[in-house]
DNA sequence: ATCCAGGAAAACG
DNA sequence: CGTTTTCATGGA
């Protein structure tokens, strides 16, 4: 079985870039593999020291999907900028950004929308039961996540059996304004950031939020700093301690949050979010 | 029962 | 124009 041996300088926690909540479709079980389905390839890997063994895709997938290639040891001190994320990055240790399909990532945060983790994740499993093609895998059956055009053509009963709520029309409507995966993808990698979150933003669904979330974890734009309950909290108790109160999040507020962020931690202050949002229960 | 969760659209002044 | 209300789901 192929095995990675990560450079001893380059720390990498599979299981805090796995549970951290930035993607959703994998899962570990007692024996201590995690499975994930990755486009149409179904992956086992696990991590014991620093050897990474794995299953299901070449080492150079593997290296490029999880980030393995980036300096994580300049990028933290890039951001470490103070006790508070300073302690963030030494809980989370070897926290790195996945890069992830666009298509389904852009679905994942329209669907996470006012929801917790494991119920995106229990939607994210829905829909690709229920529309992706089958793959099997060590006597189980997975699913890839399925194209754009098969989510355009479904039909409403069998996507509200998904359990998407009010954001079915919204995975619809998206699916349908998206005329080739491709084209889309490549528009949106072309484009600056501001410019990027721009175009995201006129998709059905797709706010400030689920924009910045697609931009840093299927875009590599790691200026987008995505502003949630959590971090919002965090950057309100810890950092910008004149925010008001207020139960809902203004546009004005999510504004001045990303800038602040962009401004103190700088040009990875999306990796910095990641942390911060990693370590947010401790 | 009430509140909350990787919010955003629509309605309202 | 900025601000408030509504939306569907399940766990705590």
């Amino acid at each position: 079985m192929p095995v990675i041996l990560p450079d001893a300088d380059q720390p990498f926690s599979l299981d805090i870039t796995l549970s951290c909540g930035q993607v959703f479709r994998w899962d570990k079980k007692p024996d201590g593999w995690w499975y994930g389905v990755v486009g149409s390839r179904v992956i086992k890997i696990r991590q014991d020291s620093a050897i990474l063994t794995f299953e299901g895709a070449p080492s150079t997938f593997i290296r490029h999907y999880f980030s393995l290639d980036a300096d994580l040891n300049a990028i933290t001190r890039s951001f470490d900028r103070g006790p508070f994320i300073h302690n963030a990055i030494s809980a989370c240790q070897g926290l790195r950004l996945i890069r992830q399909p666009a298509w389904e990532c852009l679905i994942s945060y329209i669907c996470a929308t006012n929801s917790n983790i494991p119920m995106i994740k229990r939607r994210i499993a829905n829909i690709a039961a229920t529309f992706g093609k089958p793959l099997e895998f060590e006597t189980e059956t997975y699913h890839a996540f399925p194209d754009h055009s098969s989510l355009a053509s479904a039909c409403t009963p069998a996507l509200s059996e998904c359990k998407l709520g009010y954001r079915s029309p919204y995975v619809l409507e998206t699916a349908c304004d998206i005329t080739d995966e491709k084209e889309w993808q490549d528009s949106i990698a072309s484009l600056p950031y501001e410019q990027a979150r721009s175009e995201l933003m006129k998709l059905q669904g797709v706010g400030p939020k689920a924009a910045d979330c697609v931009l840093l974890f299927a875009f590599q734009k790691y200026e987008a700093f995505p502003v949630d309950v959590w971090i919002r909290r965090i950057m309100r108790t810890h950092y910008i301690k004149t925010l008001s109160n207020d139960t809902s999040l203004t546009g004005w507020e999510y504004d001045t949050i990303r800038r602040f962020a962009r401004r103190h931690f700088g040009e990875f202050c999306g990796y910095a979010q990641e942390y911060l949002y990693a370590a947010r229960l401790d």
